[in-house]
DNA sequence: TCTGGGGTCCTAGGACCC
DNA sequence: TCTGGGGTCCTAGGACCC
């Protein structure tokens, strides 16, 4: 068996932490820029609040409200994550953890007994509880498809469930199935939604009974036959080796307000090359491609016409590299590639690819004995930038000005990770 | 005035090889 | 009038996820 466990309204649950006074206050998290709403409270939810929408049209709701409003503050959610992660792997071992985003996590079960399974998630929600004061959901089935329809119920019948739910027999998982729209399934998407309402398929129970080639032709081929195993209870989407690396690093965002100049374009993909090459090398790999790109709003002249168009340019290197400053030099010429004149961009990003461990590289009979002396002197800067402040150490390329920064006016303090904004008793 | 950021997997099609 | 079969690698694009 395969239980999701899935933080509550994570963002706002990590900001609740801090100020307990919001306990059962509507609350809720921006996206970069203040733009949308990405994280909300049930309190929020309740009074209408949508979530992904726009902050400017919610705005007026919110404050009527009194509705807390926070920035995101990615360096306390990411470490709140990782004591919520810490937990489950003492809890239930290594192995058996699969971390699926910051706020989930897939636990394999297979060593607990089947008339356990549901005390045994309640001491696992219970100890992550008491130990992190972040609130989770936990659902569990033979399959990680209806692992995830257990834990939407479990959160939809919060009094019933006790934030818990625990799908084992045949009838158990009809009735969840018929229980749970397509649209609500763990792989179908807005595309697929529309294509089997259309058809008559409106929830989980009957997509379990459509033919496998049916899903082969219609759902993305090995995609949807897989999707229609796993509703059958057969797994097909296996635990991911907790080892395995990535395969990209992307640092991608939008202005904080409409750039028109090249050389404002520069700065900011020369810090984002920065951003992105200091996860690498936290994360011991080095990157053979790199692409960047921008995103106009469109060639309509309409006014406020928001048609983003984005455009790229990629290169390769011959050898492996995680050096900010070599990665800068790939990344300029084609950031001016890109450029063009006259044309109103939005956002720009860097996405670094074909990642090696960087082992691999100190391998190499090619690379002179100066590399390695990059690498500790990049080891260096991210030493100071990290126990200091971000970018105390930087690139004149990545600018000093930097107009086109994003906005974060409703930040909290990074209580966790940053000595001079611990949180102070008086 | 204002709409996030960071990922994954799969498929089709082209270039190339013997 | 006629032109194979089998394979790899790469890229772009589409769909999905949180």
């Amino acid at each position: 068996m395969i239980a999701i466990v899935d933080c509550n309204s994570f963002y706002c649950s990590c900001e609740r932490l801090f100020r307990p006074d919001l306990d059962d206050k509507p609350v809720v998290v921006l996206s970069n820029n203040d733009g949308c709403i990405i994280s909300r409270t049930d309190e929020a939810k309740k009074i209408g609040v949508g979530m992904a929408a726009p902050y400017y049209q919610n705005k007026e709701i919110i404050e009527k409200n009194n509705v807390a409003v926070f920035s995101s503050n990615y360096n306390l959610y990411g470490d709140l994550s990782m004591r919520v992660m810490d937990t489950l792997r003492s809890l239930i071992g290594e192995e058996q953890v699969e971390v699926y985003s910051v706020d989930e996590a897939f636990l394999e079960l297979g060593m607990i007994s089947e008339n356990n399974l549901y005390t045994a998630c309640k001491e696992i929600k219970g100890t992550v509880e008491q130990w992190t004061g972040i609130k989770v959901s936990i659902g569990a089935g033979p399959t990680k498809v209806l692992s995830k329809v257990a834990n939407r119920l479990s959160k939809k019948n919060k009094k019933e469930s006790q934030g818990v739910m625990v799908l084992q027999s045949v009838h158990e998982i009809k009735d969840a199935l018929e229980r749970t729209y397509v649209d609500d399934i763990w792989g179908v998407g807005r595309q697929y939604a529309i294509k089997l309402h259309n058809l008559g398929i409106d929830n989980g129970w009957q997509l379990r009974n459509m033919p496998e080639e049916w899903a082969r032709k219609n759902m993305g081929g090995v995609v949807g036959t897989r999707l229609i195993k796993e509703l059958r209870g057969v797994p097909c989407i296996p635990m991911k080796d907790p080892l395995e690396v990535k395969k990209m690093i992307a640092t991608t965002r939008m202005f904080g307000k409409p750039v028109f100049e090249l050389s404002e374009i520069k700065e900011a993909v020369a810090t984002y090359v920065s951003r992105a090459a200091e996860k690498l090398r936290r994360q011991y790999y080095a990157a053979t491609s790199i692409q960047v790109f921008v995103v106009t709003n469109g060639y309509r002249k309409e006014k406020y016409e928001y048609n983003p168009q984005s455009r790229y340019q990629h290169s390769n290197f011959l050898v492996a590299t995680a050096d900010t400053a070599e990665l800068i030099q790939y990344a300029l010429p084609l950031a001016e590639k890109l450029y063009e004149p006259g044309l109103k961009y939005l956002k720009a990003g860097v996405i670094l690819g074909g990642l090696v461990p960087d082992n691999s590289i100190q391998a190499n009979l090619f690379v002179h004995e100066e590399q390695h002396q990059k690498r500790f002197l990049m080891d260096a800067v991210d030493n100071i930038n990290f126990s200091n402040r971000d970018d105390i150490i930087k690139y004149a390329a990545s600018g000093l000005k930097r107009n086109w920064k994003m906005r974060q006016e409703l930040r909290s303090k990074r209580f966790t990770t940053r000595w001079n904004e611990l949180y102070e008793i008086k």
